[in-house]
DNA sequence: AGAATATATAAACAAAATTTGATATGTTTG
DNA sequence: CAAACATATCAAATTTTGTTTATATATTCT
């Protein structure tokens, strides 16, 4: 019951909801998360924590980064991912994409000025 | 989103965990799941009130007694009660349902020593 | 009407969750 | 190797929840 009980109190909170919604598409790095979310990195790697350890997403190191995933492994947590995702509109979130897309952009323009090597912005851009 | 985060909020306490466990089989009063969780009566109201303001109970007025019970009106919500009642296993509850049974037969006995008129025991027993 | 019963609500308090600022850890770049 | 970066963790401050005790309200019984 304690497991199931935190399960959802991983999805009682708002800002872990706009999280699962900014994953909704693949994975991002937790300093894409904080762009998107304009928080600060401590609060979002907070979150993070806490949807992880309700098993609702999982994470993959590579090199400096820590990319963050829907954990679709389990079918009853994936059933409730699935309905916030349907059940938040895309008008609740429309500034998070908006920040996102701004930040994607400029780390992508950051690894075209300076690509004499591999320079690795986040995401190996 | 609020009300979203808020119905999963309401399904975060094991306490109410257990009352919906409780109301799986029908409707009970406020006083037969006090008996029940064997807890004091506003502890237990407190929770009705967070699981009815979330909408996954509702409640029902006879006499001086108010009748809880699952709120099956919507989809979603009856989607996400009926998974509680099947994560929550019959051990995590045994000792919960001892006692309402205990609860209800002791009501039932009452009933029929004075059963001269309609003396109003709950539930109209 | 007065006593007893069932429930809700309010106030005070305790406990848990969240937020923030500081700092530690590991990785990469120069 | 030192500087810069990405992320985690910790402690303190704050906010939100849950618990308890006391009390109010409504209903029924005598």
């Amino acid at each position: 019951m304690r497991k199931l009980s935190n399960i959802f109190k991983a999805l009682s909170d708002e800002t872990r909801l706009r999280i699962l919604k900014l994953l909704e598409h693949g994975e991002l790095c937790v300093c894409d998360i904080v762009a998107a979310l304009d928080m600060i990195q401590p609060k979002v790697s907070f979150h993070l924590g806490i949807l992880k350890n309700a098993g609702l997403i999982k994470d993959r190191k590579q090199g400096k980064w820590i990319h963050y995933r829907i954990d679709d492994s389990d079918m009853f947590k994936r059933f409730l991912v699935l309905s916030v995702l349907e059940k938040v509109s895309e008008g609740e979130v429309t500034e998070d994409k908006k920040r996102l897309d701004k930040f994607m952009k400029n780390k992508g323009a950051k690894a075209e000025i300076i690509p004499i090597k591999n320079k690795s912005n986040c995401c190996g851009r």
